[in-house]
RNA sequence: GGGCCUAUAGCUCAGGUGGUCAGAGCACAUCCCUGAUAAGGAUGGGGUCAGUGGUUCGAAUCCACUUGGGCCCA
């Protein structure tokens, strides 16, 4: 007879190879068909909100590794949320608007850029954008990722556009946009302002100078004149010269090399000035952080004071150890002058000429100047050595021709006052940062911020709406204008900005001095602002969203860019944050730690993973490691997530497989279940109460770990392989057989939920190949979590089991020494004989004695004490072992060995117990 | 150059307030099974906890410095 027909062997078809790349486009399109997603919110329409607002990439280029990384984290947390039984729209947003969008649109234009006028710009930058919103939403989607994707939100979007201007106009209103005036790179061969990624780096011939700057008061005591000397490659900025930084980590001496004149500098430079003077110094002294601020110094030849200020950019690497400081030509001098109070000078003009500030080189460009004004330096005696020298200067990357800094008129944010500042601080300390650090790393951020410049003097955008009194010279942004220009914005779009004439934006709006003839301010505001006001223009504009968020998840850059860029705004009209927690994720970097670079060749896309491997690996990935900080991602790593891929699927398709022929109708009340099946419940609850907790503390590494190590450690390689006899040789209805099936089938739908977040795909294959038809439900992602039954927490049980798994170690340590010693092959041979001088061990084992064999997977197994000679015996703590053959003969249908095979002539090969089981068969 | 973060077996991670803390899973090797089968089970070998120096009776765990890496600034 063919018994192997008579047993209930697994049975599925839910396939062992998840062929995800082929498969998981099908799932899509089975979500979007289906509008699951959009299902899933209308269910949850009336339960409690979790806003999670998405941070918005940059829509230019195609989304790299750490995009997929952003956005899956995201996922998991809407989907977790979901299940929880929260409402949790999640509205995808880009950022659309900036310069290298711009840049990218004018590259194009080719030499054609330059007369192309604003408006074709601006209508080229924004279908460049939209091309790569819709590439990139593509792209998300096929991570698995959900989202209100047929209604993103968009900068540019004509309402966010003229909502980026109210907000700007309210901030102007609450008082706290200024004007001032700011150091930018200029080329004054194209006449145009230039932002960073404009400037390239070549090496250009400077006159570098020594200058001295005559001491007028101080509390050193040398016998001659006294001098702070300095180093620039800049002679043309020091007419803008209005003070002398020195450092306070450097020491600083007094030195002469004729006894006439003495110097200050620092004490490490000393010997670098005294080679290029080809002198040996005749006086050298130190003198103490007290005597430098002692000094009261002036400009060599303007007739103020050069302040003597301290600033940390100053190192002694080459030069005096003391810069000279021109805050209207540079940006650090700028911020040590914004420190200081400096008075701003940039007596510079469109052209690059001296304006007539500088009476003496007036018409005359900077870089010519150089060589007029170390001429006159040498003969009014302050120039100490001169020489050539070659440096790497910013060049204008367009026409290839060095730029200088000069200042401009610009629009500021007012953050350093010190109400908003403090209303900051204390608003990030009612915030929860995950990591905490993250805290401590925006509040120093914070603490030392300066003004934020809101103004580019850019296309792509959008305007800053102030006009200028021709007759007067007011300028407007807030109040009744701002009221006006922003309505009109809200109806037309910002675009009227450009297209219109100030006459017809106007309407019938005058100045205080009774004048009607305005100028438009031409800048436009940072992309910065744009996204930081997302809360203003998303949160509160959309229905289903509120604001403060629940949840910020960005990167850790974002402690600079958006997190505060959201701050700011919130904090200067509402007062409070925009968001109740906020969670940062370290950078992806290639297996040995590096960044990835296209010249490395270390990079790796999303693209490849989910052509190789699937999103659903690449989902497994992010929960495989600590995102909190830098996560790395190769193929080495890659194909270790396959492996526990594969072993979660596996686990699945088990369970699938043995539940083939159960249904609800087949489930056993918790009082009838057998022992082991009320462990395995007991370990399903204290999972569930694990996986819930780190779901919400964004422990994701944690759910990984533990439901990984519950599917290795407690079901496949304990739960499952004990299982097999029952189930596949048991009677098909029998109790013990039913028991465990239960127990399986809360697995399965228990831990399918669980996964649902991480492994959206497989998830959904998991709950279309079981429950779709059993429950009517047609996605996983349309249920929530179950309840877990109380009941099920058994300390008893679990304590009981504690000792049947300690004891099954030395078991099968016992077990494996006998193999090797070829007394058995398969444990099914074995006979085992356990005996403990613990008592209470001892009474566990007696308690269990008629399932110890199948706990240890063995033929037979008795507990007493027993004589270890002609056994394999081994000892571990209070237990002994010994493994024997075992008795009687192989039961040819369910293995095991029995000295019952044969007692029925109709089935000499069968055991007893196949012959009950086949009895209804 | 500065601020913040980071360094534990091949990989991914555990190791509150210092004293069985040198761990887990996977991978690997060897063995078993062939009724989860391009699956399943068992046993075992792996680390001077980045380095140096301190504090201490005692440090992976505290402190300082160094080195490597990352983010943000300069």
């Amino acid at each position: 007879m063919d018994y192997k027909s008579t047993l209930n062997l697994p049975s599925t078809s839910f396939p062992m190879k998840a062929n995800l790349p082929q498969r998981e486009p099908d799932f899509i399109k089975f979500w979007i068909d289906n509008k699951i997603y959009e299902k899933a919110l209308s269910l949850k329409n009336k339960n409690k909100r979790y806003i999670l607002h998405d941070g918005p990439p940059y829509a230019n280029g195609h989304i790299h590794i750490g995009h997929a990384l952003n956005k899956i984290l995201k996922d998991i947390v809407v989907k977790n949320k979901l299940l929880e039984g929260y409402y949790s729209p999640f509205v995808p947003g880009w950022d659309c608007h900036g310069l290298p969008i711009e840049l990218n649109v004018t590259k194009n234009l080719g030499p054609n850029a330059k007369t192309t006028p604003f408006s074709e710009i601006r209508k080229l930058s924004r279908e460049y954008a939209q091309k790569f919103i819709d590439i990139q939403r593509e792209e998300f989607i096929r991570l698995g990722v959900f989202g209100i994707w047929d209604k993103p939100y968009l900068t540019m979007s004509k309402e966010y556009e003229a909502n980026i201007a109210k907000v700007l106009v309210n901030l102007a209103d609450k008082g706290v946009i200024y004007k001032g005036e700011k150091p930018i790179h200029w080329c004054f061969h194209c006449g145009t302002a230039l932002a960073e990624a404009e400037i390239e780096y070549y090496e250009k011939e400077s006159p570098a100078i020594y200058v001295k700057f005559p001491v007028k008061e101080s509390k050193v005591n040398v016998d001659g004149k006294l001098f702070v000397l300095i180093w620039t490659t800049t002679p043309w900025t020091l007419p803008g010269n209005v003070a002398l930084a020195f450092s306070e980590e450097l020491e600083y001496v007094v030195v002469s090399f004729d006894g006439k004149e003495y110097y200050v500098l620092a004490k490490n430079l000393v010997n670098e000035v005294s080679y290029k003077l080809g002198k040996d110094p005749s006086y050298l002294k130190d003198i103490s952080m007290e005597d430098v601020k002692s000094l009261k110094v002036f400009h060599p030849f303007e007739s103020r004071e050069s302040k003597v200020v301290f600033s940390e950019h100053v190192v002694s690497d080459t030069g005096t150890g003391i810069v000279h400081i021109a805050p209207g030509h540079g940006i650090e001098d700028y911020e040590v002058g914004v420190r200081y109070g400096l008075l701003l000078l940039s007596p510079v003009d469109d052209e690059g000429r001296f304006t007539e500030e500088v009476s003496e080189w007036k018409g005359i460009k900077v870089f010519e100047a150089n060589k007029l004004i170390v001429e006159y330096l040498d003969k009014i005696g302050v120039l100490l050595h001169y020489e050539s020298y070659k440096h790497q200067y910013p060049h204008c990357w367009r026409c290839k021709n060095p730029v200088i800094f000069r200042t401009k008129p610009q629009w500021f944010f007012n953050v350093s006052e010190k109400f908003i500042k403090s209303k900051a601080l204390e608003e990030i300390n009612n915030v929860k940062w995950v990591p905490s650090w993250g805290k401590n790393r925006i509040e120093s951020m914070v603490k030392n911020r300066t003004d934020w410049c809101l103004s580019r003097q850019r296309a792509w955008g959008v305007p800053i709406p102030a006009i200028t009194c021709k007759k007067c010279g007011k300028t407007y942004l807030g109040g009744s204008w701002g009221k006006h220009i922003v309505e009109i914005f809200l109806r037309d779009g910002v675009d009227v900005w450009f297209e219109k004439s100030i006459k017809d934006l106007l309407g019938d709006f005058k100045c205080d001095c009774g004048g009607n003839d305005f100028e438009k301010e031409k800048d436009i505001v940072d992309v910065w602002f744009d996204s930081g006001v997302s809360s203003f223009c998303v949160l509160d504009e959309r229905e289903e969203l509120s604001s403060p968020a629940d949840l910020y998840l960005e990167g850790s850059d974002q402690h600079r860019g958006w997190f505060q860029s959201s701050l700011w705004p919130s904090i200067a009209i509402k007062g409070k944050a925009p968001y109740k927690n906020v969670l940062t994720h370290g950078f992806v970097l290639d297996e040995q730690g590096r960044a990835m670079h296209k010249s490395l060749g270390n990079v790796v896309s999303p693209e490849e993973v989910i052509k190789k491997y699937g999103a659903d690996v690449l989902r497994l990935w992010v929960v495989s490691e600590d995102f909190t900080e830098d996560l790395r991602i190769g193929d080495h790593i890659l194909e270790k997530v396959v492996d526990a891929y594969r072993k979660i699927r596996n686990t699945f398709r088990y369970m699938i497989a043995n539940l083939y022929d159960f249904s609800e109708n087949d489930k056993l009340p918790y009082s009838k279940l057998t022992d082991i099946d009320k462990w395995v419940l007991d370990r399903l609850y204290s999972v569930s109460k694990n996986l819930i907790e780190y779901y919400d503390n964004f422990e994701f590494n944690k759910v990984y770990r533990n439901i990984y190590d519950f599917f290795n450690i407690e079901l496949s390689s304990f739960y499952f392989d004990v299982l097999k006899d029952r189930l596949y040789t048991g009677k098909r209805d029998g109790i013990k057989r039913r028991s465990s099936q239960t127990a399986m089938y809360y697995l399965l739908s228990f831990m399918v939920k669980f996964v649902s977040p991480i492994l959206s795909f497989t998830s959904e294959d998991v709950w279309h190949h079981f429950f779709k038809d059993r429950t009517g439900i047609s996605s996983v992602f349309l249920t929530e979590y179950d309840t877990i039954p109380d009941e099920w927490n058994n300390k008893e049980i679990r304590e009981n089991f504690d000792t049947v798994l300690y004891v099954r170690e030395v078991v099968l340590k016992a077990l494996d020494i006998a193999r090797r010693s070829e007394v058995i092959n398969s444990s099914l041979e074995a006979k085992v004989y356990i005996d403990t001088s613990n008592k209470k061990i001892k009474e566990i084992l007696e308690y269990y004695k008629d399932s110890l064999w199948e706990f240890f997977i063995v033929s037979q197994c008795v507990v007493e004490s027993f004589d270890p000679s002609n056994l394999i015996y081994y000892e571990e703590e209070e237990i002994r072992v010994g493994v024997s053959k075992a008795e009687g003969k192989k039961c040819e249908r369910c293995w095991i060995y029995s000295t019952t095979v044969g007692s029925n002539p109709d089935h000499p090969t069968i055991c007893s117990k196949c012959l009950e089981a086949l009895c209804n068969f």
